[in-house]
DNA sequence: GTCTATACACAGATAGAC
DNA sequence: GTCTATCTGTGTATAGAC
């Protein structure tokens, strides 16, 4: 699989995403009409996004957004009850799509080397279909309340199971090698979030996420497989 | 070198860092008396790293400050002009002293191995030492002004060409076997950054940065030496 | 559904007494 | 050097017209 594979395969449209919200939160939606709602949301959540990767989403006053949503206050108040509110949604609904589309693509594989790459390929390939709503999740967790946080960062922790739990898997049958697992579960999610958090950085140094991703898997592959022959170390993209 | 050795050998006390602020500030700062001045500073870092890495800086309010170092807002007014200022000097205090220190350790060092690892360890080292200075700073370079947020991309970028440097400088002597150096640096970069970025997991496991430390530099190490004898694989820390 | 107008709390900052 | 009191702008949120 790669990038290109993973778009065709998934539908994470903005209209995708925010149809999914307005099912989830039809209750805390004043506006009932879809149409009106999905576009609408869709200017919100672009709007918050830029604004707050920005300057941070603190910094984000309501008339920032009324502006560049051209919505006024009073409207933007009927798609949720409070600043918060907004922020909550963002959060929720992306970890919600991660988890899913994650363990989709995970469960579907069966041995541990084949699950660990294509477990990394997708997180990548998510945060980059979403990077604005990956760079917010982790850059607005302390503005969350304290229930909300608790729930980021159990998040947080859920995904680096996924990880531990394929590096179990392959240490206790054998193809791997490598004796501090929960570390190496922390330092692969180090490196995913990078991508998403330094994207300004890979972007300008023309890095795709395929590279990246192939760069990370070549890392991994040379600590936890010591095979004799290096059979893992068939490298593929000197651009250098 | 080890993180005890280390705190031997650098002065990095509260106090040592608030007198080298308040030596590189002193026409800004009203007040005249150094030992009032280390002692306020003192109490105004203190709050604001708490207070902002807790809730983040744009929504602590000078009144929450002034409740926290016990000092009045009028008082807090004459060790800076501006909140915005206040930021300033904890972002440009922090990438001060980093730079200095690193450059000291790995200038020590003459063969690219050896500069690596102690490159490495210092970074960890420093960050344990100033963990909320290098939080801060990672979590609040969005609020900074557009002048001030091209001097810290500016120093992230100087950092990551310390180690790419020095990656360059094994490659072309023949000690690494690396393909690419620019991506390895970046990842290096991303592994230092997630032990204060995430400071909280990694006490919550008992993991002590020298652990950290051995584990960042044999995954490295298996990475990058590629001998035949697997001599680099001697493993010291098996605690599972 | 969306708008305008407004309430009113709280922000950063300063003046002037001590 | 530090305090209290206060100025003025901006923040979130809502009421009620259209």
């Amino acid at each position: 699989m790669n990038y290109a594979e993973f778009q065709t395969q998934v539908s994470l449209s903005k209209q995708d995403i925010c149809r999914e919200v307005f099912a989830d939160n039809r209750k805390a939606i004043r506006v009932k009409k879809e149409g009106i709602v999905v576009k609408n949301l869709e200017r919100i959540f672009d709007a918050t996004l830029n604004i707050s990767n920005k300057k941070g989403f603190q910094a984000m006053s309501m008339r920032d957004l009324s502006k560049e949503t051209n919505l006024s206050m009073g409207a933007l108040y009927s798609y949720f009850s409070s600043k918060e509110e907004l922020l909550e949604m963002l959060q929720h609904q992306r970890r919600t799509i991660t988890k899913r589309i994650l363990n989709a693509y995970i469960d579907a594989e069966k041995d541990p080397l084949a699950k660990l790459k294509v477990a990394v390929r997708t997180h990548l390939y998510l945060s980059e279909t979403m990077q604005p709503w990956f760079y917010f999740s982790y850059m607005e967790t302390k503005n969350l309340s304290k229930r909300q946080q608790e729930m980021a960062i159990a998040s947080e922790i859920y995904t680096e199971k996924i990880f531990l739990d394929i590096l179990n898997q392959g240490h206790s049958q054998g193809y791997f090698q490598v004796d501090d697992r929960q570390l190496t579960a922390s330092v692969i999610k180090a490196m995913l979030q990078d991508w998403y958090l330094k994207r300004w950085k890979y972007a300008k140094r023309k890095i795709s996420v395929d590279q990246y991703a192939q760069f990370v898997l070549e890392l991994l592959g040379s600590f936890i497989l010591h095979t004799t022959n290096n059979a893992h170390r068939k490298r593929s993209h000197h651009e250098n």
